[in-house]
DNA sequence: ATCAAATATGGCATCGTTACCATAACCACC
DNA sequence: GGTGGTTATGGTAACGATGCCATATTTGAT
């Protein structure tokens, strides 16, 4: 162990002051090439790296912002968020402190102190699932950007997923390869506290946009809600399948809906995508790429959301946040499935 | 905006010397009954939050770990492996500096360097999927814990999946189950940096070694690699369940490869479990938990990996690390595909 | 040759916090 | 009424880097 060498070492090797190799570091002018030299040498002979602490305690940025997950455990495909925020932060020279709240109440506000505390120059509060949320107290004051969710009374800036356009594509594509009749298993959850789930409404409303703008009546028993289960898409998809008119498309609410669907269909000897076109959203590479035939979904914006909240909050450092609401679009993956 | 909140601030509405407040906020002794809530009162008016930063400068531990990782994108489920190297972080009062190299060597190293200037105390390198690694330039003198990866010289401390006692542990079930002939769809790599993967060989040494165990003759027939394209996966099912004394389970290197054997069992009309128990590994919750049946598989311990880094880190702070090579077990997950 | 501007260089205070030192009051206990 | 410990309290020097100021030295224009 060496102890820490500090600029001053390097002066000294150097024979310069310190103020010298400050500018060296920095790059500031009237540094003698002589001088330059000597200091850089230096530097690299010692193995020097400067203090980003004593930086900041003099005033210069933090350098850092804080990511805040309510829990990346569950839907776990959506640390692309991580990663887009990532990417960006690094592209402004910023590093992500990153904290897992578990959706712990009490976890996520001491999580925002110890933010506070190493001075974050913002915050990226992120959501697994699109949805509203509360704020953990103790932000006041810190530019702070909702990734994957939103708050009810639209305070703050927030990015999310377009449900409408997702749906409205999925529907489309169907069509677009003929098939004029599509079922669509949505999504379904008990609890009303998800339930208003933008998810489950904005794809419903894009459907019957893209029904009605390509002239085909919307007919409500080709809709279906599952609650999720295995057995509950597998049942949706056949009694879908067995309908007197059954549809030329499944349009599933997740790619795990499709999944099951796959299965559903290949009990009733129905082919992929010749006898019924399959749509999942998602894009859960492991599903969606797995399938056979390897499935057609809608890819969720999490890296897209991720970069664009850190872009935001760089764009933006400084001023107040303005409280815009963004939506991205939920871009078609095409596989096989359709 | 309030400004900068000092403990000078403090000092001053409470009427008292900075030192006190020092005292306060450290749980010093020797502050009388009245000074002391002085200070807490002035310190809850002013929303006061102690500098981090001044503290380290000061000389406290950074209270910063790295957390670098080769890729969090392509296998997102090992995610868990943050959350739990977060988790124990946590708890020791420590922050993750998240940084995701990509793949990029470069960015790597850069990385390495921004951990160094942050001070950070230590650093958990992970890799997404278990195999051998090179550490960046630059880690010299930081404690270095490896998650899921190892160095081929073992020169770092290590903690990474019992790959044997996992196969050899998914053999076992199903041989509890009454099936004596297990296949197994080994993966495989065409690419001989990746082929010396220790799941190829771990497990297939579990593998044979419960066969021996339980007097099962091993049978070369039975063993298949699949390149991991569903279309392999699917065509090795088949095969193995065309032979003429065919497996009557099914031990699949990963979930994805199970989730091809559903398809391909089902287009030959056998039922799981009661024709075929099936046993996938990775216990991907998106697959495992959504197939029907529900998927019997292998977990891999990110979690716990995850923790024992941080935690191994965390015992022997000051000292210099041990390099043990520790490997966690791979606990069954019984659903109900045997 | 002269003066001003440009170039080079280092000393020192500063950021917010805490450890160390100094001071002082108080309470024994011979 | 010392002598010595315990309790309370605040001043001040660090920690490492940088910006300001002061001071040389050189260059360039007249």
């Amino acid at each position: 162990m060496t102890g820490k060498i500090t600029i001053k070492e390097i002066a000294r090797h150097a024979n310069v002051g310190t103020t010298t190799v400050s500018r060296v570091l920095n790059n500031h002018p009237y540094v003698s090439d002589e001088k330059r030299r000597r200091v850089e040498q230096a530097i690299a002979a010692l193995d020097y790296h400067p203090s980003q602490t004593a930086r900041h305690l003099r005033g210069s940025p933090s350098g850092l912002l804080g990511f805040l997950t309510d829990d990346v455990a569950t839907t776990s495909y959506a640390v692309d968020i991580i990663r887009g925020a990532q990417d960006v932060a690094w592209a402004h020279n910023m590093v992500l402190l990153v904290a897992d709240s578990g959706g712990n109440a009490r976890f996520a506000e001491a999580a925002v102190n110890v933010f506070r505390e190493r001075a974050v120059e913002g915050i990226v509060y992120a959501a697994m699932y699109h949805r509203p949320v509360d704020l953990p107290p103790g932000l006041e004051g810190l530019p702070t950007v909702l990734a994957n969710c939103f708050l009810e009374n639209r305070k703050a800036p927030s990015v999310v997923p377009d449900e409408f356009h997702g749906g409205y594509q999925a529907t489309a594509a169907a069509i677009a390869a003929g098939r004029q009749r599509v079922g669509f298993i949505n999504l379904w959850e008990e609890d009303p506290k998800i339930a208003p789930f933008p998810a489950i409404h904005g794809r419903l409303r894009g459907y019957r946009q893209a029904l009605e703008d390509h002239g085909i009546a919307y007919d409500e028993t080709l809709v279906r809600y599952s609650i999720q289960t295995p057995q509950e898409n597998y049942r949706h998809t056949s009694e879908l399948m067995t309908l007197n008119d059954p549809p030329s498309a499944l349009f599933c609410g997740n790619d795990k809906v499709a999944m099951n669907s796959y299965s559903a269909l290949a009990a009733l000897g129905l082919a992929v995508p010749e006898d019924v076109a399959v749509i999942g959203f998602d894009n859960i590479a492991h599903i969606a790429g797995g399938l056979l035939p390897a499935l057609t979904t809608m890819q969720l914006p999490h890296y897209e959301m991720g970069r664009w909240a850190v872009q935001y909050l760089m764009g933006n450092r400084g001023k107040d946040l303005a409280p815009v609401q963004v939506a991205l679009p939920c871009p078609l993956v095409r596989r096989e499935s359709v």
